[in-house]
DNA sequence: TCGTTAATTGCCTATTTTACCAAATAGCTT
DNA sequence: AAGCTATTTGGTAAAATAGGCAATTAACGA
């Protein structure tokens, strides 16, 4: 593999990487059906509050979310809906993992 | 956020991770084409056979490749084609992104 | 059976990621 | 301006990930 193919992949390995992280999932989850002020997200996450600012900045930096300063909060909105239609495929996978595992045990 | 919830996002992500690095990529790309060895893939990366190996062992566990032995190389494929309408998401992100940085430019 | 080849596994080291606390910043309100 | 609140940033320790070499396993052919 060339240094231009590996560069083209790490690019997209640097969004896959913004997604792959149960809180970051949960993130974007909240997010796909409104938007949240920071203090909203950390309270449902239950974390420290610059645990949940600095997942929302990795998610940021991904193109995955906008963030929008409105007095002295800052809401957060999903900005790229497709996604979602990702999370759908990861979905088909555990369940197709699961029904091998059922497979299994029979 | 529950432990259940944290289990789901988890599992989720696990998957995810699975996919979070360029080699793994273009593994992936590799065996949407066709099927291929072990050996053919390490070449064709350039890393040592245990390296892809490893790889190829970590997209096998999350469900998206499957193997086959034949004789003494080992093929594998694309399991889960799903992934490749995942990769295409990323690649909209990607000239989003591209497209806000011209904007910028300008 | 012995030697050879393909692939996996174990081990070690280097790098990256994560979480929290503390400190800094930004924007109210009085 | 001073105090207060929401968020971000910096520092640090712990945990997870990655890559290569060496050793092991699996399967073929002589």
């Amino acid at each position: 593999m060339n240094k231009q193919s590996f560069a083209k992949y790490e690019a997209r390995s640097d969004i896959i990487k913004a997604l792959a992280h149960p809180t970051r999932l949960f993130l974007v989850d909240q997010l796909a059906k409104k938007e949240h002020c920071v203090c909203e997200l950390t309270e449902m996450v239950g974390a420290d509050t610059s645990t949940v600012s600095k997942h929302l900045s990795i998610l940021k930096s991904a193109g995955i979310v906008s963030d929008d300063k409105r007095g002295l909060m800052v809401f957060y909105r999903l900005k790229a809906p497709c996604t979602l239609n990702f999370l759908n495929c990861i979905e088909k996978l555990l369940q197709a993992r699961a029904k091998e595992q059922m497979a299994f045990a029979v």
